[in-house]
DNA sequence: ATGATTTGACCCCT
DNA sequence: AGGGGTCAAATCAT
């Protein structure tokens, strides 16, 4: 492709890097080591950090690049595909995340705290598992226009692709997962258009993807205090907020989110629950 | 009884 | 024509 064999190899061994100490943090969560997983966290930080900076010294993450994705075969952008009676979708920002969670029982494996209702399930040409389609669920009561599509990619059971479409016009656009994701879905300077046109766009749709890397980091539980044991929301770099219930106690969550090559995107540290580091 | 999920059919776009 | 997204009736769960 290019040359940059060094950087390939150095980007390889940060990665083994990253796997190995994904395994050690899951040793030391079943054996309830908050603290060594959290210094753990703090490593694993530093070596996505440096295999971000790799990835990018070689260029693999400019936007152009579209080659080379993964999975891109399973889940595509939206608006671009058919779409019949979905013309609703036509215009709407969309924020596209993968999430991955590892199997975890009685826990949604992406249960953003927001209420969805799925309403279609489909088969991708091409992709093993098939896609998910949820609105949200006053969309009726309230009008809201906010979608999802939920796909498991291909090849790794605990990799998920979700797309967002619309922002929640519902009560829950007052989720700190919906406000969020609606700034994110704001075209930047153009947050004061918000209230007569709710929906950037279109061409607005890589927008969350194209921000600068941030990095993750853990928000208070809401009403902190009281039911924070077991409740862990999760402000992913787009804004995104991803409760991850029960998942320590339980020690099988593996926690992570990555993006397209296109999405110049970042991977995440994962879980020191009060600050992150970069 | 009510709400959520499943699933086949339909529509629209490429 | 094929593929993706949505609709809506049937079914399931609470």
């Amino acid at each position: 492709m290019d040359g940059c064999g060094g950087e390939k190899r150095a980007l390889a061994s940060e990665l083994a890097q990253v796997q190995a100490m994904v395994r050690e943090l899951e040793a030391r969560m079943d054996q309830d080591l908050p603290a060594a997983a959290r210094e753990l966290c703090r490593e694993l930080a530093s070596s996505v950090d440096r295999s971000i900076r790799i990835a990018r010294a070689c260029g693999w993450d400019s936007p152009g690049s579209r080659n080379g994705s993964p999975r891109s075969d399973g889940a595509q952008h939206p608006g671009g595909g058919g779409g019949g009676g979905g013309n609703a979708q036509k215009g709407t920002p969309c924020v596209r995340t993968q999430v991955r969670v590892a199997a975890v029982q009685d826990m949604a494996p992406l249960d953003d705290g927001l209420s969805w209702r799925k309403y279609g399930q489909k088969d991708i040409l091409g992709a093993m598992y098939p896609r998910a389609y949820f609105r949200c669920t006053h969309r009726n009561s309230q009008g809201c226009p906010a979608t999802k599509h939920v796909q498991r990619a291909d090849g790794d059971p605990l990799l998920y692709d979700v797309v967002y479409h619309g922002a929640h016009a519902c009560a829950q656009a007052a989720h700190p997962a919906a406000e969020h994701l609606r700034r994110q879905l704001q075209p930047e300077g153009h947050a004061d258009a918000e209230q007569s046109s709710p929906l950037a766009p279109e061409a607005e749709c890589l927008q969350a993807g194209l921000e600068p890397v941030a990095p993750y980091s853990f928000a208070p539980a809401p009403g902190a205090g009281a039911d924070f044991v077991g409740y862990f929301p999760l402000l992913s770099p787009t804004g995104l907020e991803w409760q991850l219930r029960s998942s320590y106690a339980a020690g099988g969550l593996g926690v992570g989110m990555d993006y397209e090559p296109h999405f110049e995107k970042f991977y995440t540290n994962a879980t020191d629950p009060f600050q992150w580091e970069y």
